[in-house]
RNA sequence: GGGCUAGUGGUGGAAUUGGCAUACACGCAAGACUUAAAAUCUUGUGCCUCACGGCUUGUGGGUUCGAGUCCCACCUGGCCCACCA
């Protein structure tokens, strides 16, 4: 049995005083290795982020070893609402609780044995971390990728600030699950839309999971159609020309080959035309009464496929089909979204389930124009619209094409004559990235209205002006040299709505950067989205004490991109999206001079309860590493979740099955302590312990040989539920026959597992090594297989008779058939099943198997 | 509703990618050691059958000399997206 808790203290605390992290050497490759950096919540780490953690350090010690340069940084997205919540709760500075979570962090981290350089650590929630943070706002909003807009936005009651569409999870806050709103507000966007199809062509390049990759599209939902114009037609138009009126409405469809089925038309409750036109709706009041009773449903009473269908039309107003000519009439209703295409829909019931149900309702005419079974030129009586393809019937000059074509030609025809273009539309939106909360960084920006007056009446000079400045009139930057824009002590953070920093006076006591006015002038009080911070933390790593840049251009050179990736799949559409947007954003800065962050990314999969559902507290199926670390040990705790099953599924945790890796370890101890009794040890690699075990030592140097090549394989391939198999196969033999040149051999294989037991051997093996200055395993070569012990020339081959199994041969590799034939032939288990029969076919796969088919 | 993914012993899971299904481990059973227990070690452990042998990777079909692996349909979980025009 070995000592867990003393070897684990001791070489804890040799590693703290060595230098485990040598210096770049620029003649070795890098290795960028990086894990999602934790939110560091009072509750310590989850046995989910040690599966991550020991996946990524199993990694950086293994490349060490083979001679990369390997960075390993970890840090702390420490802002965000739940410190704020807790800190509301317990009456504690969100600070202070945040830097007891971080210390709890990394105690447990290192307790773990982990490998983390700790010169590199960042923590977003400090101003030398989070100046940098506003640096890049103010970048981003000088060259116009940082704008304020008034918009509909998602707020939640309960934690009282705007919502990013990816915080809201099914009409409710990802964080409280309480009811989301919709509010309008003015509040900074980042112009992530303009990367949209950047962002989706670079996917090509990466290797990260399929899975990934197909989130990352759909979410970014990119369609190719039309813009179609209907001209509005209204008495108000024909009598007041003069008025500065829109004179049509513009949809976007996918289904240009559907247009003569168009029976009217449809406009989000928020579509601008409502407002242009108020006085030519005959039922203003109805339609206002409609719009005020759908306000306050969350997205997903709005839009869920349950709802049934809501709306009123717009009497008085009309529009024009722009081929036919026939008047439309136009219906507001909750089922089309402003915030795609353009807020209105040319709606064909009979080709579109959810404008067939509209018109079922509403009693709206129903235009069949494609036909599945043309030219059967009679079409089904629909009881649900029919939404596939076919060809195109009552479609005036288009009938007979079929839908791909008839999409074409109308295409074609609505831009001779003017009424549409050919559009490409993408679901994603822009980042909204205000907060209304305390816990976050600072946007560091002024209002000052004397800077808008000025700028509104051109009384500047544009071009002293940045793209932000000039779209943004009255926002002005805070100066570079005033950066950090530092949270305020003072301040009462209870939510209330409004944003807490607005009830700091200190925070207020600006003047204006530009022109120094101190009269009407403000400082931006919402601070950013955690995302922003968590964007471009690890360009941060790799240089955190630089006070002059965010980072050194050389050593951005040197580190970036990252190689390796580690995290769950949670963060497909939001923080992996957000990175990849900014690395392009700062590529076309010319600031870096790569276009994605991040090359290899592996997701880990969730460890579950054991009663195989979630973890979580209320179901009371956490577990605490701390015990498990008490009672078995840090290396098994490693060596446990490696072993569970594959890394990238989700498994359940099972406290019972630790002591199976538990067990292993303690063999490999006994063998050592074996190894321990036989002196002297020039002897010990073909010394025999137990006289009455028969020898093999080519056995065993083959099996230590394909042990060595199966881990090595298997470690680059996140297969590390086989790497400990294997190892453990190999302790299996190693036990019987315990020989000191293949016992070296699995220490170095399982060092990166298990560390400190590994450390612990090694040292006792060679303690002239630890005499050296910050010496330690981790310098050791990883071994390398000897092919020649392994290239056999013997081969076993399995014989069929009818695809069964009915015996097993060893033959020279590479017989040929007609000698394996004689040797299958003279077999007696193949004449007893082959009994008076003759094969029919007799199919050899080489050095695999034989079939006979009788 | 759409997409992705998985389904193998009592349990977690292996299977060099089409060639010995159930490696490794947990559990269980028997034995050794012990006054006894724990720990440890040894042996056994898919199902049916006394046996010879037969059957077995969610279900049904197909391709193939040969299928856990490939194809089609279905069933059941999990994850993601969803009135996206």
């Amino acid at each position: 049995m070995y000592k867990h808790k003393q070897i684990e203290a001791k070489w804890l605390s040799y590693w703290e005083t060595i230098k485990l992290h040598s210096k770049y050497n620029s003649n070795k490759p890098k290795f960028y290795i990086l894990d999602m950096f934790p939110y560091p919540s009072g509750t310590g780490l989850h046995v989910g982020h040690i599966l991550g953690y020991t996946g990524t350090d199993i990694c950086s010690r293994f490349y060490k070893m083979n001679g990369y340069n390997v960075l390993h940084p970890m840090g702390w997205d420490a802002f965000g609402l739940p410190a704020e919540n807790y800190a509301i709760k317990t009456k504690t500075h969100p600070a202070i609780t945040t830097q007891k979570a971080i210390q709890n962090f990394k105690r447990q981290i290192n307790n773990l044995g982990f490998s983390y350089d700790w010169n590199c650590e960042v923590d977003t929630s400090s101003s030398q971390y989070y100046k940098w943070t506003q640096w890049l706002f103010l970048l981003f909003f000088k060259n116009g990728l940082a704008y304020q807009k008034m918009a509909s936005v998602n707020w939640c009651l309960s934690c009282q600030t705007v919502l990013a569409r990816e915080q809201v999870i099914d009409g409710k806050c990802e964080r409280c699950d309480s009811n989301v709103v919709q509010k309008e507000l003015k509040q900074w966007f980042l112009k992530i839309t303009k990367y949209a199809e950047r962002l989706l062509a670079d996917l090509d390049k990466l290797d990260w999971p399929d899975k990934i990759k197909e989130m990352q599209i759909n979410w970014i939902g990119k369609s190719i159609g039309d813009l179609i114009k209907f001209k509005i037609s209204c008495s108000e138009l024909v009598n007041n020309a003069q008025k500065d009126l829109p004179l049509d409405i513009s949809v976007f469809t996918t289904r240009a080959d559907t247009l003569f089925g168009a029976t009217y038309l449809v406009i989000a409750p928020e579509h601008p035309i409502l407002g242009y036109y108020k006085n030519s709706i005959t039922n203003f009041d109805e339609v206002q009464k409609y719009i005020q009773s759908i306000r306050y449903k969350n997205e997903l009473e709005r839009t869920g496929l349950a709802q049934e269908k809501t709306g009123v039309e717009l009497k008085g107003l009309k529009v024009v089909h722009p081929i036919t000519k026939t008047e439309l009439s136009i219906w507001v209703a909750d089922y089309v979204l402003m915030s795609y295409g353009t807020g209105a829909i040319m709606a064909v019931p009979a080709h579109d389930q959810r404008d067939f149900e509209f018109a079922k309702k509403f009693n709206l005419p129903i235009k069949i124009v494609i036909c599945p079974n043309y030219p059967n030129p009679i079409c089904p009586i629909l009881d649900a619209a029919y939404t596939g393809s076919g060809h195109l019937v009552d479609s005036g000059d288009f009938i007979g094409l079929d839908s791909k074509s008839g999409q074409a030609e109308i295409s074609k025809h609505l831009l001779q004559i003017g009424a549409g273009v050919r559009s490409v539309q993408y679901k994603l939106r822009d980042w909204l990235i205000s907060r209304q909360r305390y816990w976050g960084c600072p946007i560091p920006l002024t209002f000052c209205s004397n800077c808008e007056v000025q700028i509104k009446n051109s009384e500047i000079d544009l071009k002293t002006l940045s793209v932000g400045e000039i779209e943004n009139p009255g926002w002005v930057p805070v100066l570079d040299s005033n950066l950090p824009v530092t949270l305020p002590e003072d301040v009462d953070f209870l939510p209330t709505g409004e944003s807490p920093l607005a009830r700091s006076k200190s925070f207020h006591n600006v003047s204006c950067p530009r022109c120094k006015s101190t009269v009407n002038v403000r400082a931006e009080s919402d601070t950013m989205d955690t995302f922003v911070d968590s964007s471009w933390y690890f360009l941060r790593y790799i240089d955190p004490l630089n006070t002059q840049e965010f980072a050194a251009q050389d050593k951005i050179k040197q580190w970036l991109p990252v190689d390796l990736y580690v995290g769950g799949a949670e963060h497909a559409v939001m923080h992996l999206l957000y990175s990849r947007f900014f690395i392009k954003a700062l590529k076309d800065l010319q600031i870096v001079d790569f276009d994605e962050p991040f090359i290899k990314l592996v997701n880990q999969g969730l460890v579950l309860g054991e009663n195989n559902q979630k973890m979580s507290k209320s179901k009371g199926n956490t577990v605490n590493p701390d015990d498990i670390i008490e009672a078995y040990g840090a290396d098994s705790i490693r060596l446990y979740e490696m072993f569970m099953g594959p890394f990238a599924d989700s498994k359940p945790w099972s406290t019972k099955n630790i002591i199976g890796v538990r067990r292993f370890l303690d063999r490999v101890w006994k063998i050592y302590e074996t190894l321990d009794k036989i002196k002297p040890r020039e002897m010990l690699s073909s010394i025999p312990l137990d006289k009455n075990i028969t020898r093999d030592d080519k056995q065993l140097d083959i099996l230590t040989q394909k042990t060595i090549i199966k881990v090595t394989n298997d470690i680059k391939e996140f297969k590390f539920n086989t790497c400990v198999s294997s190892l453990m196969v190999l302790v299996n033999a190693l036990e019987k026959q315990p020989l000191l040149k293949h016992y070296e051999s699995l220490i170095l294989l399982l060092s990166p597992f298990a560390p400190y037991i590994t450390e612990e051997i090694w040292s006792q093996l060679h303690p002239e090594k630890y005499k050296q200055l910050d010496y330690s395993i981790l310098q050791e070569e990883w071994p390398s297989a000897n092919l020649d012990i392994i290239s056999d020339d013997k081969v076993t081959i399995i014989v069929q008779i009818n695809g069964k199994l009915r015996d097993t041969v060893e033959i020279n590799i590479n017989t040929p058939q007609s000698d394996v034939e004689k040797i299958v032939f003279n077999r007696p288990k193949v004449l007893k099943f082959l009994g008076d029969q003759k094969p029919k076919k007799i199919i050899l796969a080489p050095n695999k198997a034989i079939n006979l088919v009788v």
